[in-house]
RNA sequence: UGUGGCGUAGCCAAGCGGUAAGGCAUCGCACUGUUAAUGCGACCAUCGCAGGUUCGAUUCCUGCCGCCACAGCCA
């Protein structure tokens, strides 16, 4: 909030048409102006009328305050413009900031002037329900509700945390390119774009392949950037554009991400909780879910995590019967995290399920030092990552094995021929993040204009 | 892509073989403290599209289109 306080000065005073002037602020600054005439400017989120007596809700994108107009206080046109003006007409009220408890903000502002800059009729989202399709094509106006507004300060700040963490822990922000020349794992998955002469490009899958090389430069990386996935998937947890943050770090092995990847998450719970209470109540977020973001989280072996599926199936918790070597699918990574009240980080993979480039167990190399951090109270996958491997001649091995074009990956297999060390690193989807925090069923609510399977507009 | 569900006014929604409730929004009137204000009045519908069954279809059947949920895959 602090350095919000600071963004958010008095703008210069504005001269009405009278002549009078009064500095001009912000909703969430009124705290401040108690007892002076203010000028704000916004837009009408809601009128409320009791005979001689107006109450318009002033939205301006910081907060929304109810300002309250006695007939015999304004000049007779200012009533007159404000008595039946639509929702969301965009206008600039001048009033005396009122402390007052019957106040859903705490404060009202008795309104002496207001000038409309425009008048709006029927706008289309009202303050009663309205269908998903219907939000989704307004989309574009949808975002000025409380709701909306709420979710997207909470990914700002999830944002923030994310940068403020990497960067003070010594990490350099290096992105990987969004076009890109290759697979990494096949192209049924990747949105293909025409490059110059007849080449082909596709939109980035994910920067790890490009973070090994930068962390080979500066130690410790990060890359944060949209990411995109032509899967066929429609559920509450997909978006065929998102952004996701990947840090990697050079001279280091599983232990050490999981290590980073605790603090990392609740590092930003504990921003959320300190800087997103209003917003947090608008959602009615449980908050006490939150507060129990903290290291250390469970740490579990994958072996471990199937015998724990095995005994949900032997209560009849889970219908289908896992069996070891596969991947968990979505009731099975939530019946994992409903039996902890952390977010579990799920640790060595069967190696045949994961990506050719992690680094195998060696103990059991049918094993890879991969990890999958699956968020509380059922909010699935949102960090997967793990140690990569090393060897020159492994690599050349899986890239056969997984009948990938080797030309293509030449360069990424340089960085095994000069200086190869133990390196590791993970990815965590923002949007997945932000409706944990949030406490909402669906991702497309966590980003601005969400690109689903099937929706691209507006 | 598979399984299930749903498309009725600008929005939400009841009706499910006999000719379209109700609420919100909008417009008008009343009200000096409203909190999704309230009260009274007004206005608004080729019941997703195309066929079929029937004396009669919003209702039953078939196909198509759109949306939602779940699954696979993943962050």
């Amino acid at each position: 909030m602090a350095t919000e306080e600071i963004q958010q000065e008095e703008q210069p005073a504005t001269t009405t048409a009278t002549g009078e002037s009064s500095p001009q602020v912000y909703i969430n600054q009124l705290s401040k102006h108690v007892g002076a005439e203010v000028t704000l400017r916004g837009w009408l989120y809601n009128l409320r009328s009791s005979g001689k007596l107006l109450f318009p809700q002033l939205r301006d994108g910081t907060g929304v305050v109810q300002c309250v107009v006695f007939k015999k206080a304004v000049a007779e046109e200012v009533w007159d413009a404000l008595k039946n003006l639509g929702q969301e007409s965009a206008l600039s009220i001048r009033g005396t900031v009122r402390a007052d408890e019957r106040a859903p903000g705490g404060f009202e502002v008795d309104v002496v002037g207001a000038e409309v800059l425009h008048a709006v009729e029927g706008y289309p989202i009202t303050p009663k329900e309205h269908g998903t399709e219907f939000l989704m094509d307004h989309r574009h106006l949808w975002l000025r509700s409380r709701r909306q507004h709420a979710i997207l300060k909470v990914r700002h700040t999830v944002v923030r945390a994310v940068r403020d963490f990497l960067d003070n822990d010594n990490f350099t922000l290096a992105d990987a390119p969004v076009l890109t020349p290759a697979a990494c794992e096949g192209t049924t998955t990747l949105f293909e774009v025409d490059y110059f002469n007849d080449e082909k490009a596709y939109l980035t899958q994910s920067g790890q392949l490009y973070n090994e090389a930068t962390a080979a430069a500066f130690g410790k990386v990060y890359c944060f950037g949209p990411t995109f996935r032509a899967e066929r998937s429609k559920t509450r947890r997909h978006l065929t554009e998102f952004w996701m943050v990947e840090p990697e770090m050079a001279f280091a092995h599983l232990d050490d991400v999981m290590n980073l990847a605790e603090r990392f998450v609740s590092s930003i719970a504990s921003r959320v909780l300190e800087e997103r209470q209003e917003e947090l109540k608008v959602l009615e977020r449980d908050t006490s879910k939150l507060e129990l973001i903290v290291p250390p989280f469970p740490r579990l072996h994958y072996d471990d995590a199937v015998k724990m599926l095995h005994e949900g199936h032997e209560r009849g918790e889970l219908d289908a019967r896992f069996e070891w070597g596969g991947d968990f699918g979505a009731p099975d990574e939530t019946y994992i995290s409903k039996q902890f009240e952390k977010p579990v980080m799920v640790h060595r993979y069967p190696a045949a399920i994961k990506a050719f480039y992690m680094a195998r167990d060696p103990e059991r190399p049918e094993l890879a030092l991969g990890v999958d951090v699956l968020a509380s109270e059922g909010y699935g996958e949102v960090i997967g990552g793990g140690e990569r491997a090393t060897s020159l001649e492994f690599l050349e091995e899986q890239i056969k094995a997984h009948e990938l074009p080797r030309e293509a990956f030449e360069w990424y297999l340089d960085l095994r021929r000069y200086g190869s060390v133990p390196h590791a690193g993970f990815g965590m989807g923002i949007e997945r993040c932000t409706a944990w925090m949030c406490g909402i069923e669906h991702v497309r609510e966590t980003i601005p204009f969400p690109r689903m399977l099937y929706r691209i507009r507006p």
